[in-house]
DNA sequence: CTAGCCAGTTTGATCGTTCATATGCAATAC
DNA sequence: GTATTGCATATGAACGATCAAACTGGCTAG
């Protein structure tokens, strides 16, 4: 480090001058090319019009410069800046916070393979939400707007839209038939739906959903695959469902009061995996041992699905895939007016971990599954051996050794 | 939703034309206004300069229009762009993962809120990160940059100030004995340090320390806390040492020879929350309960802190106060070119929570800390209460809610 | 032999601001 | 009565790129 070298030195030169003066605009590059403006221009824009060798000389000066179009000059002239406009979402586990993380760095890689860089703000409401668009759009500091967690009657695509600019959402636009935008989704019924017929796999009859409030699209759509599929295996519903707004807190008391029923299920399917950590938390406080006595499966695979014990079975969405449909389509939408709204609904898949890894007991006491020898040890050793073979945090690891 | 009435329509007008059609400029207010072009960009940049009469028409005109001055234009004239770049961090949680999460979202805020904006980025390596470093000053992106993460050998400030650009970072210059950016960090030794006298304070004589392999600035500082604190209590520190790469099951495998040793710890310093997890799990295993058998204190205050059971006390950094602090500086040496590097070192705090929130066992087995009436009911009432008052994920709720 | 064409390259204008300087006008100074 | 100052506002130039149109030669067609 060169700084500590002259650590004896007066304060007078503190601090290095750059080693880049003055940058290199496209005239300079011009000039030691020995060629104009906009063929210098050409290189970068249209490498086909040039003769290979004069783009070879061009190349080459820009090469030895260092040059690079300035950000600010391109978009005052084309009126495009190459920036799409993200909210950050604020990262509580009662929702699905945690997840969107690892689907952000996906958006920004995705975006920046494409030329595109993302800039982030903060919002508490969606209102707070739209002022920023508006400010940014104004402003024309961003060309559009990636939009998460869609809900019913929301305003956002509309302001975007009377902006006159695009978006694409992470999610469907609930509630409206023919939206102008493009949007990417996961199917959560789908999810809940190989959620049950998971545990209907295991011997579990009696399979009980938490679920968020009526009128929530994403809770409705992960209902709507428990309920379908488990009149679909002949199934009762009956006293079987939970619902209230998101969270631990929140799983748990729906969980003990199902658990505390007359007919009290074996297996839980949760909207989210707060939900179902909740439901893993009343399970224990009764004395039960979830993953044994009573299965859950959650939604999200979140990070904490893989850290916590026993490990959470959960749906995970593929989130990557989500990112990079979302961007491709948000491109297509700016540099094609003409592009119609495509939409895109992408299959989720279970992950299986201890909280569901075994028969049903239930079934086993029945008869209806034997095990063979000590129920207590069979089934405890089944869940260790899990443990040892996947490492609970082995998928984010393997995830992000690859980056 | 008004296209829900135009579903019988043809094709044709698929997409309603926006609303605003040309964009407003600086000249279209100026006649708006009455007054010159100039006039109305002082009404922004040096409001004191005009009479308040002609201010306060102009700002009419603007407001009637709508209009913003254009960050193209403006950036191409000042050369600054009011973006700062960032790079997002995978989400881990193997290592500080989760918590910059919070960070981020405050930093945002604090960016914004001085009329910046964040442009974020992924990369996976030091090497790519640089190199979009170099991508977005060349084509002049950005002004600045906020820097986490970092490290011994750290090349990126240098990378950066070659090419004459400013940045801050979260974390110290380690090892660099006069940086010439300014930093913002946590006093990690503070925090391990509180853990310590928390534990002493508890009855505990056989504190641990699960640290990282030697070498990194963050582990050694974390580790130089509860040594000397150990030793200013004079509580002997031999054999109680156990290092390795950060992460669940690398905490769980310390905390086990640690346990299995001759003269084993009751309680554990963390150097994480990751490790806190581990040494939670190897507790469990051998049959332990932690936070009666076993205390255990992590370091972040993650978001698995609150979620899991028992809930892991730990050191809490003041995350949004670090994004602030970071701004601040950043701001600063952008607006003033003489502005001497900073150096700001803010103390974490303590949560406490159930994986240490009773008196130690072994003190009360050799009768120094008599509790009345049957030890093990006792203790577990109290971890109930703990559970009862403090439902865990009750800080991430307060904190959202207020965003 | 001239007009037309094409590929490759150059020139002039422009995007929307802010900077530096100029202007107009009223109040003060000499 | 003219010079001096100061405040409020206006004007010309510049930031660095791309767009649109114009220019070159060399080549083909009539």
């Amino acid at each position: 480090m060169t700084q500590a070298e002259n650590s004896t030195e007066t304060v007078r030169a503190r601090r290095a001058a750059p080693v880049v003066g003055r940058r290199p605009t496209i005239e300079m590059v011009a000039e030691r090319a020995g060629v104009s403006r906009q063929t210098v221009s050409n290189a970068y824009n249209a490498p086909e019009r040039l003769r290979p060798e004069t783009l070879r000389t061009v190349l080459a000066a820009i090469e030895e410069l260092g040059y690079r179009p300035s950000q600010a000059a391109r978009s005052l002239r084309t009126d495009a800046t190459h920036v799409i406009g993200c909210r950050l979402l604020p990262s509580n586990y009662g929702g699905t916070g945690g997840v969107l993380d690892g689907w952000f760095h996906a958006l920004c890689d995705a975006a920046r393979s494409d030329g595109y860089d993302i800039l982030t703000f903060a919002a508490s409401t969606d209102d707070d939400e739209i002022a920023i668009y508006d400010d940014l759009l104004r402003r024309r500091a961003v060309d559009g707007f990636v939009l998460t967690n869609t809900h019913h009657a929301d305003a956002r695509p509309a302001a975007i839209a009377r902006l006159g600019a695009r978006c694409v959402a992470f999610g469907r636009p609930w509630g409206v038939r023919r939206p102008e935008h493009s949007w990417v989704d996961v199917d959560g019924a789908s999810g809940t739906a190989e959620a049950v017929r998971h545990l209907a796999g295991l011997g579990h009859t009696r399979i009980a959903f938490l679920g968020l409030s009526e009128g929530s699209g994403v809770g409705d759509d992960r209902y709507r695959g428990w309920q379908r599929t488990m009149e679909k295996l002949g199934l009762s519903t009956k006293g079987l469902v939970a619902r209230a707004a998101d969270g631990i807190a929140s799983g748990r008391v729906l969980a003990e009061k199902l658990l505390d029923s007359s007919r009290p299920p074996s297996a839980f399917v949760a909207v989210s995996d707060a939900m179902a950590v909740g439901a893993i938390h009343a399970v224990e406080d009764r004395g039960g041992r979830p993953g044994l006595d009573v299965s859950v499966v959650g939604f999200d695979d979140s990070p904490i699905a893989s850290v916590i014990r026993p490990g959470l079975s959960s749906i995970r969405q593929p989130i990557e895939m989500v990112a990079a449909r979302l961007i491709e389509l948000l491109l297509a939408e700016l540099n094609d007016a003409q592009h119609s709204p495509a939409r895109v609904l992408l299959k989720p898949h279970l992950v299986v971990r201890e909280s569901s890894a075994v028969k049903s007991v239930r079934a086993v006491a029945t008869g209806a599954l034997p095990i063979k020898g000590d129920r207590r040890t069979q089934l405890a050793k089944a869940v260790r051996n899990k443990v040892s073979v996947a490492p609970e945090n082995n998928r984010r690891q393997g995830r992000d050794k690859g980056l």
